[in-house]
DNA sequence: AAAAAAT
């Protein structure tokens, strides 16, 4: 019988006591104010240390945790604050209105307002803000009708329509006006009601089709409304209830960026932690409190050997492009923060994994992270719509920069203004990049370049001068491929192709985001062999025309190129690895018996298990 | 074989 959460917290709890007795006889620590209750008159604000039936105890069961189903009249919470009084909150006074904010230094406070991430609006005050239009960060929701959905698992929340629907709380409703999102996308549509559950999910979704905001909405969410619970009170260390990881700093600091704005004004404080950047500064943030924290892995082991971060609290745990997190660099990191630390169990916590691409292999890596999850697929944007031309042509090592050469003066001439569209270039290695950018450099392209050698600063640099245009031309390794939002990327291209299909359907997923139609070309020659059977496949998917030469190779191509990685030849990006015979050779226990062929066909989902709702809908 | 991720 493991331990369940709230035992843990207790034991952690009980191990702290002392020190908290002490913090509380200090006149000016405040009490801590849950973010749902930070606007409210002071007397709906809970006596921490009433009664325990305020707080309905904690019943982990093999479902899953039951505590984020607010909402639900007999869901269950963990038990918390009943030894509540001795607490303090280690960001205690943090934002909003509330009692905990204003009562604390004497009305001087120190701490600057919150950064209205929106940019439109200096003066932040209880005026209902209006919110210009000059930047449309909406998505072409038309560009997502009819974008085939599977999902899997036992008793599959219904998907919503519209936000309006979910009772994300009237501040994150606010927030979701002024992102300008009108309504969900398919990934949201699905994954938000799933992640409200309480539920565990793995979820597959290109990237720049609102993945961010699917796991960020019910984490904020989560965190207003549930039970809250008062965090210890030891050293300098900080509690998150959630935390986030992604593979690149770049992506963390990206996916931070937006989680403060869906967090804005509700009180939910997102830090974030990444490597190349000094340590001081991230510490000191940390220090003003945190619910969420998002960060890269070796950032985040750092600060929990030091003591400074403890995951004991963590209900939410969400891994951005997870397929990346478990490949063979980094599993052994996420293994030693989600097992090895001292983050709750699976089952206790909610855990959400979100990628574009989700091999087998990968999801057998990331079940022992899960419980009775479900899986989630969405179709890949661009398969049918074409929001994303791909082409390929043969070019040989040796004209590879004379051929982008030509790409690039043909494009700066069809260009508005004689202006170089936003062409991002990947190249395989580290060196290549560099040399490939003074290349273009001395051959009047403004170019700069994105990789690993570089220092955080020159990296951020190169991404800000890319994105403002005053390099239209970013050469990049694969750091820039998975995830980063970067608007307006009218071409990708691979000038060195990857060996994986999967890095491949990554860098392309650099342009045609948020519906937009994009550019990718790719120069194949003889290195890429491997690559052409799982291309030619992957551009047959998408609608797009694949060039005889391709197909010819494809059908020479050895069996094994791919290691069958894209696990039955998902059409969109993916398939639950537990309805596959590999999995387990009883199939027909589920009554599906589906021969691995049933992929996208509505038929068989009744048969797999009852309550499993038709995506089609 | 390469890239990424802590100092």
């Amino acid at each position: 019988m493991r331990t369940s959460w709230a035992d843990s917290v207790t034991n952690a709890v009980s191990e702290i006591a002392v020190s908290d007795n002490n913090s509380l006889s200090l006149p000016t620590r405040s009490t801590y104010v849950p973010p749902h209750l930070r606007n409210r008159p002071a007397s709906d604000v809970p006596n921490l240390s009433g009664p325990a039936s305020e707080r309905a105890s904690f019943s982990g069961t093999a479902g899953g945790p039951q505590w984020p189903r607010w909402s639900g009249g007999g869901g269950t919470k963990p038990e918390f604050g009943r030894q509540g009084q001795g607490y303090g909150y280690a960001g205690a006074g943090r934002g909003g209105s509330g009692v905990g904010w204003n009562n604390r230094s004497g009305g001087w406070d120190r701490r600057e307002r919150e950064v209205n991430p929106f940019g439109d609006d200096d003066e932040v005050d209880d005026r209902e803000q209006g919110f210009t239009e000059q930047e449309n960060m909406g998505i072409n929701f038309d560009a997502y009708e009819d974008i085939p959905v599977e999902t899997s698992g036992e008793n599959v929340p219904p998907p919503v329509n519209t936000f309006a629907e979910i009772d994300l709380g009237e501040m994150l409703n606010q927030n979701i006006r002024r992102c300008k999102y009108v309504k969900p996308t398919p990934v949201q549509r699905h994954a938000i009601p799933i992640a409200l559950g309480g539920r565990d999910l793995m979820a597959c979704a290109q990237t720049g089709s609102g993945k961010t905001a699917a796991f960020c909405f019910p984490i904020i969410s989560g965190i207003m409304r549930e039970q809250y619970v008062q965090r210890p009170r030891v050293a300098r260390t900080v509690y998150p209830l959630a935390l986030i990881l992604s593979p690149t700093r770049e992506l963390s600091c990206q996916i931070h960026d937006e989680a403060k704005k869906f967090s804005y004004q509700t009180g939910v404080k997102v830090v974030v932690a990444y490597g190349g950047a000094p340590i001081n500064q991230q510490l000191r943030e940390l220090e003003r409190g945190v619910d969420i924290l998002v960060a890269t892995p070796g950032r985040l082991v750092d600060l929990l050997e030091r003591a400074r971060v403890s995951l004991q609290m963590i209900r939410h745990l969400a891994l951005d492009e997870a397929d990346r997190m478990l490949d063979m660099g980094f599993e052994p990191q996420i293994r030693k923060i989600v097992q090895q630390m001292d983050m709750p169990d699976r089952g206790v916590r909610q855990t959400m994994l979100f990628s574009a691409t989700f091999p087998r292999e990968i999801q057998r890596l990331a079940s022992d992270f899960l419980s009775n999850y479900i899986f989630l697929a969405v179709g890949r944007v661009g398969s049918s719509t074409d929001l994303i031309v791909q082409r390929v042509e043969i070019v040989l090592e040796s004209d590879k920069r004379s051929h982008l050469m030509d790409l690039l003066h043909a494009q700066r001439e069809n260009g508005v203004h004689g202006k170089q569209a936003l062409t991002l270039v990947f190249v395989e290695t580290k060196k290549g990049a560099d040399s490939l950018e003074h290349w273009l450099y001395i051959n009047g392209f403004p170019a700069t370049t994105i990789h690993g050698d570089r220092t955080q600063q020159e990296r951020e640099l190169a991404l800000r001068s890319f994105k403002s245009g005053k390099t239209p031309i970013l050469v990049a390794t694969d750091v820039a491929a998975r995830g980063l939002d970067i608007p307006h990327v009218a071409h990708v291209v691979n000038f060195d192709l990857p060996n994986d299909i999967d890095d491949y359907v990554h860098r392309i997923g650099r342009t045609g985001r948020a519906g937009k139609t994009g550019l990718a070309t790719a120069f194949f020659n003889e290195s890429n062999l491997s690559l052409a059977r799982p291309l030619a496949e992957l551009m047959q998917e998408a609608n797009q025309e694949v060039p005889a030469w391709l197909t010819r190779y494809a059908s020479r191509a050895p069996c094994g190129g791919n290691k069958n990685r894209r696990s039955g030849g998902g059409r969109f990006g993916g398939r639950d690895f537990r309805r596959e015979g590999s999995f387990s050779r009883n199939l027909d226990y589920y009554g599906g018996g589906n021969g691995g062929s049933a992929y996208g066909v509505p038929a068989n989902y009744g048969e797999y298990a009852p309550g499993v709702t038709s995506a089609w809908d």
